[in-house]
RNA sequence: GGGGGAUUUCCCGAGUGGCCAAAGGGGACAGACUGUAAAUCUGCUGUCUAUCGACUUCGGUGGUCCGAAUCCACCAUCCCCCA
């Protein structure tokens, strides 16, 4: 490889939810002169801030954040609309002469970013897409699964006949710009990256053990207040029902509360079960990239002098100078 | 004290003599993923071999039967009703 249009370096802190990276993600920026981008589906909305976890103040300590909090959540956001936001806070952090730092749970935003993917020229939620699902809606999968295997047999075969939203959007591509998805989507992986990302992972060799972090993160939220939250954006509208806020793991369980589906005891336990199996769903997706450098907080022993956090914090530093010498 | 009901694989819950390692749901585990991704979807879940198959399991013990989660007896625990 030539090193003649050396790529932008990033560094990348992921991992399922719960397990310490906004901390991580803090010292490597104050280590290594960066500033913290968030990647988190949920973060960028405006006013969901307990159930969501966003930083405070305090957890930031003085380190610049970047996409958290901007987005009205009754608006429609995708990762189409992350990726321009993104790659514009990472220029502007480089040209500053500082790192990026991405901080994220939601995979497939960052992958996006990293991978310099080129979407579809067909938007989400077109009157094609509405016209689809009522079709679904009214005759079943069968009718839209052949019409796939008819018009994009590539995705038809890669998507698994039950999964309807992604049939219904591999569609919504064909019939909205008369190329298959899967061409798009090929098309989009010649792209070469335009940058060179660290990426540390952080996992629990004892998966017990990140399980009580989600319990305990949980039950800080309750004591934060998060019912009150959901309740005043649940009733102020803030929270659509179908819209992407409205499903974030918290607001959904509190909301089905307020309307009397459940005990607030039941709201809690099932939203310690949603995080819990979100959590595993996270890990899927990062454990299939073979470039994330695994931390295993549950192996480390703190010294005298240094926390399990300066330890992490070292050996991420470590990784990252290794890889861009 | 008397009468009735219950006890099933991690949880809930079907199953009333063979087609039951035992439906279904949940959870856990594993996986997919390029415009709502904290979403959507898939697989798997007694043990051993891992193909056929073998072995252990349905509160406990002992029976009946060619054969029992399913029938009988006693014991244990829980629930309800009458006292």
């Amino acid at each position: 490889m030539s090193e003649m249009n050396p790529k932008t370096r990033t560094l990348c802190v992921v991992g399922p939810t719960a397990s310490g990276k906004t901390a991580l993600a803090v010292k490597l920026a104050k280590a290594l002169n960066g500033e913290v981008i968030s990647c988190d589906s949920m973060q960028i909305y405006d006013r969901l801030s307990i159930g969501t976890a966003k930083p405070t103040t305090e957890e930031m300590e003085g380190i610049p954040h970047h996409l958290i909090g901007f987005a009205d959540p009754r608006v429609p956001f995708s990762c189409a609309d992350y990726v321009p936001l993104a790659k514009a806070v990472i220029d502007d952090i480089t040209a500053r002469g500082k790192l990026p730092v991405f901080c994220g749970g939601t995979g497939l935003y960052l992958d996006s970013v990293l991978s310099g993917t080129e979407f579809s020229a067909a938007p989400a939620d077109t009157a094609v897409g509405d016209e689809l699902r009522a079709e679904f809606a009214r005759n079943g999968i069968d009718g839209i699964y052949a019409h796939l295997q008819e018009l994009d047999p590539a995705s038809a075969e890669a998507i698994h006949k039950n999964n309807a939203k992604r049939i219904i959007r591999a569609l919504e591509i064909v019939l909205t710009t008369g190329k298959p998805k899967s061409v798009w989507d090929a098309e989009s992986h010649n792209i070469p990256s335009p940058y060179h990302a660290t990426v540390i992972g952080l996992d629990y060799k004892d998966r017990s053990v990140l399980h009580e972090r989600i319990n305990r993160r949980v039950t800080l939220m309750l004591e934060a207040g998060l019912v009150d939250e959901v309740r005043t954006l649940y009733e102020g509208g803030w929270l659509p029902e179908g819209s992407t806020a409205a499903q974030a793991i918290g607001y959904k369980e509190f909301s089905a509360y307020l309307r009397g589906e459940m005990t607030e005891a039941e709201a809690a336990e099932q939203i310690r079960t949603s995080t819990r199996r979100y959590a595993k769903r996270q890990l899927t997706w990062f454990r299939r990239n073979p470039a994330v450098h695994w931390l295993y907080p549950d192996t480390i022993t703190p010294t005298a002098g240094k926390t399990t956090a300066d330890i992490l914090a070292e050996e991420a530093v470590r990784i990252f100078e290794n890889d861009n010498p």
